[in-house]
DNA sequence: CTCATGGTGGACTGACTAGTCCAAGATAGT
DNA sequence: ACTATCTTGGACTAGTCAGTCCACCATGAG
């Protein structure tokens, strides 16, 4: 009903940032924003002037809520090893629970938008590069407490990154499989805290 | 002009394969198929019933032509780490080549259409299952050369597929990082398969 | 040479899309 | 209580989409 404005621009985003994540952004129409908001098409316009424009507030709010206290833990000035497998094993948690499926906003906007909407690609480029910083900043720790070399810090940054944009893919898919993969891959990065171990050629049989 | 036919099936699957490789399923118009094709609609509705159906026949055609020899490698009786870096090398040079920022036809449908069209779901779990399966071959053979233990193999089988997912998008928004990526996987396993230096703490300052 | 077969181009349909616009009406300040 | 201001609902526009349909005509058989 009219008079002065029931809702806030925040509360626009918040809403439209579900079907988003779960439909896309191509395959989430106006209407559905409208239905998920529960206003109509003018007070929707009159938040933001595009659908492009309620995408990037979902797309900013997802980024606070979700993905920053997930990697904060990774980027914490005093971060392992330990929190880089703990980043793992939480998001094997996220992916046993019942939204796994939708998989990451973030990385499902990069899917559909990168390479094809230029005006989207900074933002995938700036998330690869947080990353990857994420995970020198905990690998490079491991290796000022001897765990690792330097050559070793990078290819395995960058097979962590890898991984990690892709057990948010294939959880998609399978997320009971991609929950697995993650507790793999925590598996494997506490591994490498050990010194190595020196039977491991043996404990196979 | 009319007649009799002047096109075979397959004809229409290559040449659409390269239009939804560029612009992906949903941003692929049939009139860009038109385009790509040189037929009229009619003609494009003769040899295939569906947009989907032409989809479906240039994801066939790009299975074979694009990942049956490269995965065939990893998924050879014989295959070892070697094998698997070699692929990874592989991906690197592609990725450095011109036409890496369209990234894989499959993956691309994988992260375009699982989970939200059903009837895509199995093909994108068997390619998972595929890939695994191609890794767990390469690294079990070298487990019985004593390179590593069993859960060795399957946490790293684990996370070469993640990776693999993983580099095959990071390749859309910066191809020469995504190499970087590859070469980097690619000397991570090459490492596996020294026993295991003792020197590694020592070798990083 | 003639006819039937069937490939072909292009107009068309109905269902969508994002975004615009305006009359209606509730509120806040006076 | 009155009025100006600004939110609201919903009709509307222009464009795109996948898929249908038919008149046209080149070809192969007899």
């Amino acid at each position: 009903m009219p008079g002065r404005r029931s809702y806030t621009d925040a509360d626009v985003a918040v809403a439209a940032k579900q079907v988003f994540w779960e439909r896309g952004y191509e395959g989430t129409a106006v209407d559905a924003l409208q239905d998920a908001t529960g206003l109509s098409r003018s007070s929707l316009y009159l938040a933001y002037d595009t659908k492009r424009a309620v995408f990037d507030a979902a797309l900013a709010d997802y980024i606070t809520t979700f993905v920053d206290p997930r990697l904060g833990l990774v980027e914490a000035p005093d971060a392992g090893l330990r929190e880089a497998a703990a980043f793992f094993r939480g998001l094997a948690d996220y992916f046993s629970g019942p939204d796994a499926g939708r998989g990451c906003l973030l990385i499902n906007a990069i899917a559909e938008l990168a390479g094809r909407d230029p005006s989207f690609s900074p933002l995938a480029a700036d998330f690869t590069m947080r990353v990857r910083a994420a995970f020198t900043n905990a690998l490079g720790h491991a290796a000022a407490d001897g765990a690792m070399n330097r050559r070793q810090v990078s290819r395995r940054t960058e097979m962590l990154t890898a991984s990690l944009f892709g057990v948010w893919l294939a959880v998609r898919s399978d997320s009971p499989a991609a929950a697995i993969t993650c507790r793999s891959i925590a598996q494997e990065i506490t591994s490498w805290a050990r010194p190595v171990p020196s039977n491991a050629r043996r404990s196979g049989s």
